[in-house]
DNA sequence: CATGAATGAGCCTTCATTCAT
DNA sequence: AATGAATGAAGGCTCATTCAT
C-alpha cells in the first residue's frame, strides 16, 4: 500500500519539480509517512526514481504496443487518426507518467542519461514500425498514392512529437483538440495528394 | 568580463542540469572564481537565473522577430521553408539559449511559472502572426488553394514544435535534416492540395 | 534529553554573547552533537531562541507570581524586604534566565521587539499590582504614614530595577548585599517619615 | 567628514543592534559610501567599534565630570536633584552614546570585557566621589541628619542606575518624569529623616 | 579617498542516509 | 513497517577584509 502510494506521489513530484527539486521528505509527507520509511521499500532516492521511471516508461510502451496491435478492422486514415486520439486520451487519463517520460527523455539527470536513451530508442523503433505498417496499409488501400514510406513516417512522428509538447503547455482542451485535428488534416492531405 | 562569463556558464549548466541540479559553486568553478564572487554581480541564484532566462528569451525573440520581418523577395514556399531552416541554423549556432528556453518553457521552476508563461505566450503570438502572414501570402500567390488559414497555421506551428523537440534528442545531423525536409514536404503538399 | 540540554546551553550562550554572537555550532558543540541535530528539535535558530525566551520569561513570571501571592503572615516591611531578597536569591539560583531576560528586554533583536515589549509589560503590571498591595498594607498597618501610594510604588520599582542591573555588573557578593540593604533602608525611611 | 559620519552611524547602529548584529556594509550604506571606504579611516571593525566606544565613554565621563564640579552655589538637595535631571537631559540630548554605554557596560563583546570593566570602574569611582561630596555637604548643611555616608551614597547610585534602565524601556516622557520625581522624593525623605 | 572585484571563513539550513528501537 | 535521533556533505549566502586601480 505505502509502496504504491510512494510510487504515485514520486511520479507526480519528480515529474513536476524534477529530480533535484524533489526532496524525499516531500514525497514522504504527502504519503503521510516519515522519510526513513521510504528506505523500507526502496534502496535510495535513485532506486525510487528508477522504479518510477521504469513504470512510466512501461506505461508509455504499453500505449505504443496497443497502437501497434489493434489495427485490424479500421482503414488507414482511421487508424492513424486513432493513434493521435489514443495518445491524447492517454495523456488525459494519466498525465503524470507522460509528463514524467517527456521530462526525462528530454532532460535526463546525468546519472541515467544512457539508460534513458537506450530505453527510449527502443520504444521509438517500435512506434516507427507501427506507423510504417499503417502507412503501408494506406498505400495498399490505394488512398495514399504510391510513394516512399519514409517521408510520411517522419512527418507523422513529427506530428506526434509536436502534439506531445503542446499538450503540456497549452492548457485549454478545445485549443488542443483544434490543433490536433487541423494538423492531422493537413498531414493527411499531404499524404494523399 | 567575469559577469558575462558567469552568464554564459550559467546558461549552459542551468540548461543541462536544471536549476536545482546546478550549484553556484559549479558555475563559479568553471568561470575560475570562488562562489561568493557571484554575489558581486548578481543578487542571488534566482537573480542570476532570471538574468540568464531573460537573455535566452530575448535571443529566442530576436529569432522570431527576424522571421517576421525579412519576407520580402521570397515566395511563400521559400519563406516557410526558410523559417524552418533558420530555426535549425539558430539551434546549431547557439544551442545553449535554445535548450534553456525549451527546458524552462516546458518545466519552469515553480517560482517563475507565471513569468515564463507570460513571456512565452507573447512570443507565441508574434510567431503565429508571422506564420499567418506567410500563409496568406501563399494563398494570394495562388500556390495554396483558397482555404481557411487557421488549419495551416496550426499545422505549421506543430511542425516547428516537433522539430524543436527532435533537435535536442536526435543527435545525428543527417537524420534531423531528413526529418525536417520530409515533414516540410508533406506539410507543403497538404497545404497545396 | 538533547532537547533540554540544547535549551540550557542556548539560554546561557544567547544570554552571554547575544543572538547574533552565538553560532548554532557553538551550542551544538557544547551539547556534544553536530549542528544539524538541532533541527530535529527546533525549526530554526529563531525558534530555538524563542523557546528559550519563553522559558526564561516564564521563569521570571513565576518569580513575580510568587512575590504576589505569599504575603500573608509578614508585616509590610518584612514583605517588601523579602521581595528584594527573593529577587536576589532568584538571581543567584538561576542567573542564566535572568541575565537572558534582562538582556533581551533591554536589547531585543529586531525580529521580536514587539513580542518582548508585550510580554514584559504584562509582567510589569503584575509586579506593580503586587507592590501596590504591599504598600497599602503598610499604610493600613500604620507604619507608613497615610500618603498617596504611587510615589512609593515608583520608588520601590526603581529600587528593584537598579538592583537588577547592579547584580550583573558588580561581581562581589558582599558589595551587592551591602548595596541592597542600604538602598532598602533609605527607601524604608523615606516611606515612613 | 566621512570619518565623523561613520562614527555617528556606527554609534547608533552598534547601540541598537549590537556588535555582531551590525554589518559594516550597513554602516557604510547609511553614510552613503561603500564598505571598503571604512578602511581608509579605521583599521577594522574592532577599531571602529573601539573608537566609538571611547567616544561614548568620554561623553559619559564628561557628564560625570560636570556633575562633580559645578556644585558651588546650590544647596545639597538642589544639587542632588540636579544630578538626576542632568542625567535625564543628557539622555534626551544624546541618547545614542548613552544607549551605547549602557549596552556595552552590561553586555560587552568578549574581546573587550576587561577594557570596558576597567573604564567603567573608573567612571564609577569618580561618580561615587562626587555623590559622597554632595551627601557630606547635605550633612554639613544640617538638612540631612548626621549619619554614615555610605548608605546614602549606595541608595543614590542605585537610584541613578534604576533611572538609567527605565529611561530606555519606558518610552513615555511624562511617565519617566513622574518616576524620577517620586523616586527622588522618597530618597530625600529617607535621607533626612 | 573611494571603489570594484575577489576571497576565506563561517553561518544557517536542507538533504539523503543510517541506525537503534 | 515505521520512527526518532543523528550525521556528513553540500548549498546558498553574508561578512570582514584585501588589493589594484
Amino acid at each position: 500500500m505505502t509502496r504504491n502510494k510512494l510510487k504515485e506521489v514520486a511520479m507526480r513530484l519528480f515529474g513536476e519539480k524534477g529530480y533535484d527539486g524533489t526532496a524525499l521528505s516531500e514525497i514522504a509527507k504527502e504519503v503521510g509517512v516519515k522519510t526513513p520509511a521510504i528506505y523500507a521499500f526502496y534502496e535510495n532516492k535513485e532506486d525510487l526514481f528508477m522504479t518510477v521511471f521504469r513504470e512510466a516508461m512501461q506505461s508509455y510502451n504499453t500505449f505504443i504496443q496497443e497502437v501497434s496491435e489493434e489495427q485490424k478492422e479500421l482503414n488507414a486514415r482511421e487508424s492513424l487518426y486513432r493513434v493521435l486520439s489514443r495518445q491524447y486520451q492517454f495523456y488525459k487519463k494519466s498525465p503524470e507518467p507522460n509528463l514524467f517520460v517527456l521530462r526525462y527523455v528530454l532532460f535526463p539527470p546525468s546519472f541515467l542519461k544512457e539508460t534513458i536513451e537506450d530505453a527510449f530508442l527502443h520504444s521509438d523503433e517500435t512506434l516507427t514500425k507501427a506507423i510504417e505498417g499503417l502507412i503501408e496499409q494506406g498505400i495498399r488501400e490505394g488512398v495514399m498514392k504510391d510513394q516512399s514510406v519514409q517521408p510520411l513516417v517522419d512527418a507523422f512522428l513529427n506530428l506526434m512529437d509536436g502534439l506531445s509538447m503542446q499538450y503540456f503547455y497549452y492548457t485549454s482542451k478545445e485549443l488542443y483538440e483544434r490543433k490536433l485535428n487541423n494538423a492531422f488534416e493537413i498531414f493527411w492531405n499531404g499524404a494523399c495528394s
